[in-house]
RNA sequence: GCAGGGGUACCCGAGCAUGGUCUAAGGGGUAGGGCUUAGGACCCUAUGACGCAGGUCUCCGCGAGUUCAAAUCUCGUCCCCUGCACCA
């Protein structure tokens, strides 16, 4: 490590070094552990990560938006909490563990790689080590790492003993408040693992992670005898178009007695009605697909006679494995009707605009399908008549009681109808084999009594969309979306038996609260892990009593520990800012305002929430560790340092926009870091030179951009404010440098505000700067700079920028001329044309202005009246260009300003840019050199120009 | 199907709420020049077209409309993306 004593050479900058020294100091001096001192608090942190193997360069992202916001809300006058843990509960250690079992060579590799010892890899097939083992990763590689000022005090995960005591005062609290409720649901089930997540993660399952599940209808069509025959169809309103039934000739069908009614159906359909009906007893009875065809059966509702009729497409795997047919509006049907050629008419029942009398056959016709094989192009013809009908259709006359009802609005009712008299019931099914990862295939099973957790509550629903009302929730698109969210977010499963960790549901022994429903008011129990951590409490202690106590100041304090913890409690909650990536939007972010609205007290409920896209890899996509990803954490950060990385993050993209990671483009950041470092090491050693009009300025343009910067930081524009204080206060600087500004005192206090701005965002950088410019403590600890009015000077602003204006203007001429000039005159407007310029932006000001009363006015002086022409042709010029002008460009234009003195004031840079002499005139001077009589071209703010 | 997001120059990406200062910030890339070299560096200039005096024309997916004025508002149209529940 460095000797701090000594600045490090101008040229170098070891930010390794420079890193490691900071964190050193910042967490043996505590600086980031909360304290309650300044009367005004902010809480703010991350949805915490789930426990699921090394983290990637993208995950940072968020981190250290929160880290920023932490570190600016420090350094503007508020005591902070930003507390940090892990989401331990569920899939994700388990199935690392059992990866690290199989001894996955993937998995392998990656442990070693990140200097995993064989001992510590034997440990990890238990998830239990799996979660501690990656806890120690996540704080002391990723975030420790990073410089966050995460109070690590209050570190935890759910699956302590502790938290899982919060959980279950949780559900009590739901229980009490009627939220919990119990009804059948269906869920993926391996008959030899139990539960599965079928995502695309594809954790417990090897194939058909984005399978969806498909709701059938099962309409019970009877043979004479009674015997069901069970056709499966999504679009049930069609039953009154049947004209036939499927069966496939070649496939042998079962008998299976469901409830008391006898079905016949595939053999795999018998597997899942087990798994999703009560009583379902298969009968040793078979009948050949051959011997149904040419049988009928009766239609269920309409009470038609239909023959059932051989069709090759019935896949005995799919549904029940008979179909029925509706020749009108189905195309498959249709063309397997003309191919077997009976006699049968469709029945049209459904009348869409756009098409005749059989949408099905002329969907067939359109796409020129000829035969049953064409699955493409009848899966598209469906597609069109599906989608053509659902939207527009109307059930005609045939439909008896549902006739003259759009398909969109009717369909579900005809099915509930039908399923109420028996006539019908349902069958879940994939829309695509899954696989487990045993092998095994996935199924639907019915849970007859699933604890649901009851987010479709009309009162919960309502008072949760009011409170988002009044909640800060960036960006502004998600607060509007919020709402819409909330009415359309249902019940959601809360409980699941099978091997994953969490906690006990306090009314069903073995089932495991899911890890969506015991992330929910999770920030509350920050308060309590360091006591919990500290062992000022046990976890014994901790009864519903005492959550009761310090979350909703019911009942009476047992010890003296629950007053203090109360009032933590009542000090620092509700969190200010929970910040999570868009994965949240619709799924962590809508029960955290939910479950703080049916059990917290109306003050603690969320103040505010902080949504951020992701880091993709190239190509928009996601980041995958199976597909290589990006860098690793602890890899990139050697490579770029961890302020080029901050900064990236930060400035790189508005935080509601997708980044793409990009390793060349990580460096430019790194340069500029070291830019940064250089130029505040030059800037303090030039040699001192006062120019008035220069140095003002510079003072000014600085308390422009530290008011820009507060004005970002107060909406959370993180990428506006770090454009500010990284791009454009160089820029400024680069500029005073440029035009000979060397002011020492000036650059000192310069540096030192710049370097306070810098602060949250590099902050690393920040302390080795601060320290280098002599100034003893942490500049972390330091106020953040305010906004001083009395440094901006507006006639130095406008000086400047009627500088740049001449500078451009020249090039703009010698671009278009292709001179090269031996001399250059400028020539400043004269008085008048100022002072008829400013009462005209005045009279525009005030809406008063006229172009014919203003030259009346000019010429009532007697002075003027020689200069007629002149001053209407001037005021006519100026006219429209005044009318147009914003608010912000007439005050300025209003300015005052000697733009002579100001000119011959620069005049040795204007020399050194444009690489020849330069004189100055103004209008007005009585012995001028203008041999072009460009003169007359001269406006305010605009002196003309002469080239030789 | 339900709900939502988006199309801006060579690329990334601001702007759009509150129309005018928008040929359209910033960054990158590219080209030319400087620096005689700080570490994958730094500085200047150019980068829609045209223009021998600081200007003109064109332009923000496509097509209309409102307006003195549209990247911004309205309507239509095409295309892309995301989530949808026991994965967090």
């Amino acid at each position: 490590m460095s000797n701090p004593k000594t600045p490090m050479e101008e040229t170098t900058y070891d930010y390794i070094a420079v890193e490691q020294k900071w964190q050193h100091r910042w967490f043996k001096e505590n600086i980031n552990t909360a304290t309650k001192e300044k009367q005004k608090k902010f809480f703010i942190h991350f949805a915490y990560p789930g426990v699921s193997g090394y983290l990637h360069v993208g995950h940072m992202r968020g981190f250290t938006y929160c880290d920023v916001i932490a570190r600016y809300k420090r350094m503007t006058g508020y005591d902070v909490l930003f507390p940090a843990g892990f989401h331990a509960s569920g899939i994700p250690s388990v199935g690392f563990a059992k990866k690290v079992e199989r001894q996955d060579p993937d998995t392998l590799r990656l442990l070693r790689q990140n200097g995993c010892t064989e001992e510590c890899i034997n440990n990890l097939t238990d998830p239990l080590e799996v979660v501690k083992y990656f806890s120690t990763v996540y704080v002391d590689d990723y975030w420790k790492r990073f410089g966050y000022l995460i109070d690590y005090t209050r570190v935890m995960n759910t699956i302590s003993d502790g938290y899982k005591k919060f959980i279950q005062w949780q559900f009590h609290q739901l229980h009490d408040k009627h939220l919990l409720i119990q009804k059948p649901h269906y869920a993926p089930f391996c008959p030899s693992c139990g539960p599965v997540a079928v995502d695309k993660s594809e954790t417990d399952v090897s194939q058909g992670g984005s399978a969806e599940i498909l709701d059938f209808t099962v309409l019970k069509f009877t043979l004479k005898d009674g015997t069901i025959l069970p056709a499966a169809t999504l679009r049930p309103e069609t039953i009154f178009g049947v004209t036939n039934m499927w069966v496939n000739p070649n496939v042998e069908y079962h008998f299976v007695k469901v409830n008391n009614e006898t079905w016949i159906c595939s053999e795999e359909c018998i597997k899942k009605l087990t798994y999703q009906h009560d009583l379902v007893q298969p009968l040793k009875k078979t009948i050949k697909g051959t011997e149904l065809i040419g049988k009928t059966c009766i239609v269920p509702e309409v009470n038609r006679e239909v023959p059932i009729l051989a069709g090759v497409f019935a896949d005995p795997s799919v549904a029940t494995g008979i179909v029925m047919s509706v020749p009108a509006h189905a195309p498959y049907d249709w063309i397997a009707l003309v191919e077997s050629k009976a006699s049968i008419e469709a029945i049209k029942i459904i009348d869409v605009k756009g098409f005749g009398s059989n949408p099905a056959k002329e969907a067939c016709d359109q796409l020129g399908i000829k035969s049953q094989t064409e699955t493409e192009k009848l899966n598209e013809a469906t597609d069109l008549v599906y989608k053509k009908e659902f939207h527009t259709g109307i059930l005609n006359e045939k439909c008896g009681q549902y006739a003259g009802i759009r398909i969109s609005e009717i369909k579900d009712t005809v099915k509930n109808n039908l399923i109420q008299r028996n006539l019908a019931t349902t069958l879940k099914e994939f829309s695509e084999p899954v696989i487990c990862r045993c092998k095994e295939k996935v199924m639907i099973k019915q849970i007859p009594d699933q604890w649901f957790i009851k987010y479709s509550d009309a009162q919960l629903t309502q008072e949760s969309k009011d409170a988002v009302l009044s909640m800060n929730i960036y960006p502004q698109e998600y607060k509007d979306e919020l709402p819409k969210i909330l009415d359309w977010f249902g019940d959601r499963a809360a409980i699941r038996r099978g091997s994953w960790l969490g906690t006990e549901f306090p009314y069903k022994k073995d089932w495991i609260i899911e890890p969506i429903s015991d992330s929910t008011l999770y920030p509350a129990y920050y308060i309590i892990s360091p006591y919990v951590n500290h062992k000022k409490i046990t976890v014994k202690e901790m009864t519903d009593e005492f959550f009761n106590y310090v979350f909703l100041g019911m009942g009476s304090p047992k010890q003296e520990i629950w007053k203090t913890i109360k009032s933590d409690f009542d000090y620092w909650y509700p969190v200010d800012i929970n910040l999570g990536g868009k994965e949240h939007k619709t799924v962590h972010f809508p029960v955290y305002i939910m479950n703080h609205v049916a059990i917290m007290p109306e003050q603690k409920r969320p103040h505010g929430i902080f949504v951020h896209w992701w880091v993709t890899q190239k190509g928009k996509e996601k980041i995958s560790k199976s597909k290589g990803g990006a860098e690793p954490i602890v890899e990139a950060a050697v490579t770029y340092g961890v302020d080029a990385m901050r900064l990236y993050y930060l400035h790189i993209g508005s935080p509601f926009v997708d980044i793409e990671w990009d390793p060349e483009t990580v460096l430019k950041y790194k340069n500029r870091i070291l830019n940064i470092w250089r130029l505040i090491q030059q800037i303090t050693s030039l040699e001192d030179a006062t120019q008035e009009n220069l140095d003002n300025w510079l003072k000014s343009t600085l308390q422009r951009h530290v008011q820009k910067t507060l004005d970002a930081f107060g909406t959370w524009d993180l990428r506006v404010a770090s454009n500010e204080i990284f791009f454009e206060i160089q820029k400024d600087l680069q500029w005073y440098l440029k035009r000979g500004g060397a002011d020492k005192k000036l650059l000192t206090e310069y540096a030192r505000i710049w370097i306070l701005l810098m602060t949250p965002i590099t902050p690393h950088l920040a302390e080795e700067l601060w320290e280098t410019q002599g100034y003893p403590s942490f500049v972390s600890n330091e106020v953040y700079p305010e906004f001083k009015l009395k440094d901006i000077s507006e006639k130095d602003e406008i000086g400047e920028y009627l500088l740049t204006r001449v500078v451009e203007d020249v090039n703009e001429i010698l671009k278009v001329t292709k001179m090269t000039p031996k001399k250059i005159c400028i020539y400043t407007s004269p008085a008048w044309k100022q002072n008829i310029y400013r009462k005209a932006l005045q009279q525009s000001a005030e809406k008063t202005f006229n172009v014919g009363q203003l030259i009346k006015e000019t010429l009532s002086d007697p002075m003027m009246k020689p200069l007629g022409q002149q001053v209407s042709q001037f005021v006519a010029k100026i006219a429209p260009e005044v009318k147009m002008l914003s608010d912000l460009d007439r005050s300025r234009f209003l300015i005052v300003l000697d733009e002579k003195a100001h000119l011959i004031d620069a005049k040795p840079y204007l020399s050194q840019v444009l690489h020849c002499p330069v004189e100055i005139y103004s209008a007005d001077d009585t012995d001028l050199y203008d041999p072009a009589k460009k003169t007359k071209f001269a406006y305010p703010l605009r002196p003309a120009i002469y080239i030789e």
